[in-house]
DNA sequence: TTTTAAACGAGACGGTACGTCAAGTCTTAAT
DNA sequence: ATTAAGACTTGACGTACCGTCTCGTTTAAAA
């Protein structure tokens, strides 16, 4: 049985990975709208072509960028789940906070923002390929914690979601606050308490 | 956003009206990045050197451009109280949910928050001068609501108008899912539930 | 001008005629200061990148806009030599007179006197290109007249050529009076009278 | 009869002198087509209106300059008339060699002559000014000389007068060679010997 | 193993917008 | 009423990138 792979893939993966990486460089340096397809290609050592032949355009390169940042270290699929929700969201929260606080990511993922800011398709691929999938999986152990009688029965799991992390992310990208374990903690508390049955 | 007015501001200022308008439209049209100072001065009927002897960047035009429509319609300092905190909160609520839905809102909010993005200094004085002012409000009323026992002691305020209007704020920037009033409610609702005093 | 055409010239000769051609035509119509480079490239159908690529300022278009002119007709090395001295010279010079009273050559001409007064170094090259070697077309007839005895042996030949062709030169750039051809006539006789051998 | 004085308007007289000094200065320094209005009246500590009210363009007011100069130490009418006509022409050439040879001059002449290849108006006015006069200065000792019986009697004086100075201008405009008194010799004998009378 | 077609680096091209400089006009305040 | 100062609209400057389009030159698959 000879190759099935005929397809196309004459690709020069270095040339990829160049790319790539100085996309995510040149993010970190000069920010989104300074970013140029120019600046990207001459770092990477390689023609603007080569560029406009895979992508089109900057936020999508950017955006590939980030994607393989993220798909390296994100091959979990589900949060740990160890009976306590507020410890097992604690961890998910400190992590994340952590990330926040890394100049690195900050900058990239400040640049990427941009990015899908202005490109609702970029946006919409962002949510199927990465963001939903993180949200489900918090929804996930929100869902066995219901199950489990900690969350009551009438609560929406959407919501929730959003209310445990939607606050850090907006402190975050408005900077209206500085991004500690501590305010992670206080929203966590908060919401849980909210979130609890009553009676 | 410079406004020395003091000394001698012998500054035309139907044209600085002009600039404003036009950089709104504009942003409202084409978004932040395809947004060029040449097309704010062609719309308004004016010199590129009018805008840049007032402003440093077309970040800085969208931002007065944004201030200036806010202040208008921004000179409540307080937020209705009738006593019922969830109502007040609600109503406030879903005047955000309006404006969110409002597609001219929409895009110059998005633009903006790309040039806020982008431009650190102006994104602090976005803070100073709005930001911090409407949490203020937000934060008094919570406070009030607070002494009248409706809130628990222990809470942290700040935190608590993060969570009421993090997560909306979040889903629109996002586009994580629909901005409507019984989302709203519901946030409102359990984070209520959450912050009111147990016993 | 530059001209580096061995190695690889990847260079679109249709534009580059395109650019000459409106610069010579824009310099016609409204003279070497009010010629603008973005004029040249609109009336080129052209980018003003590709005139800023190959060219230095509009000095040099302007340049070699004319050169090209210039070295179409100007094949010829030598003058006429009839044995008449005189003849010969006025046939030359006559030929001057009738190019300065063409408007399309008298404005072209007197915008690149003023790209040539303006910048010391095309000057130089003018000279180098086209000034001298013409001077010497007239210096070879004049050294021949001498060699069989109708210019005095101890006569500067350099001089000799420059009091035949400067005072026509010289009223024309000053519109001093009316260039004819027995204004030409007359300075020349009076010349070489005075070149002639005296005895 | 009031006062007949009512002509001229109140014009402030050290501002045109500062605007005169300050544009001479500046044509030697940047040449003419770099001399910009706005750095005359900075230079000249005066308003551009004050330079737009008195002149219609930077061309008038380089032609002003230079023609306060020139009339200053240009009060004279008439050349010297010492009866050796080859010895009094000699007189002016050497002075006219060691202007053109004077850096300050040489450059102010040359922003001049831009300004009056440009404008032809001015070039008028020149002529009618300046030119002329020095030219009939000129003519009128040359006709002495002819009655004197020095210059042949058919000779064409205008044609005479520029033969003996043209070759130097131009040489001068066209840097073709050396400005020296040699050079002005050589011209000036050569032309007398053509002028003279024969038989 | 040779052929051959794509992907490649390089970079010229027609354009748009940048941020700056100066033009010439107009307004204000001081003399 | 003239001036110094300087804001205004206009237009050109020279530069940076855009996205498209050749150029030769690898390079890896099919022949």
């Amino acid at each position: 049985m000879p190759q099935t792979t005929a397809e196309r893939p004459r690709r020069n993966e270095k040339s990829r990975q160049a790319i790539l990486t100085a996309a995510l460089q040149l993010a970190g340096e000069v920010g989104y709208t300074k970013l140029s397809i120019e600046a990207i290609a001459a770092r990477a050592g390689v023609g603007k072509q080569t560029i406009y032949r895979w992508w089109p355009s900057k936020a999508a390169v950017l955006f590939d960028a980030v994607l393989a940042l993220s798909t390296n270290d994100a091959g979990e699929t589900t949060l740990p789940d160890t009976g306590d929700l507020e410890a097992d969201l604690r961890t998910v929260l400190h992590a994340t906070v952590r990330e926040l606080n890394d100049p690195g990511y900050d900058r990239s993922m400040r640049s990427l923002t941009v990015a899908l800011l202005e490109d609702e398709g970029l946006a919409a691929e962002y949510r199927r390929n990465l963001a939903q999938r993180m949200h489900e999986v918090k929804k996930d152990r929100l869902r066995s914690a219901q199950l489990a009688g900690h969350v009551a029965e009438d609560v929406d799991l959407d919501a929730a979601v959003e209310m445990i992390f939607g606050p850090l992310m907006n402190r975050w990208l408005t900077r209206s606050g500085p991004i500690t374990p501590e305010y992670a903690d206080t929203i966590l508390t908060t919401a849980l308490n909210g979130l609890r049955p009553r009676g």
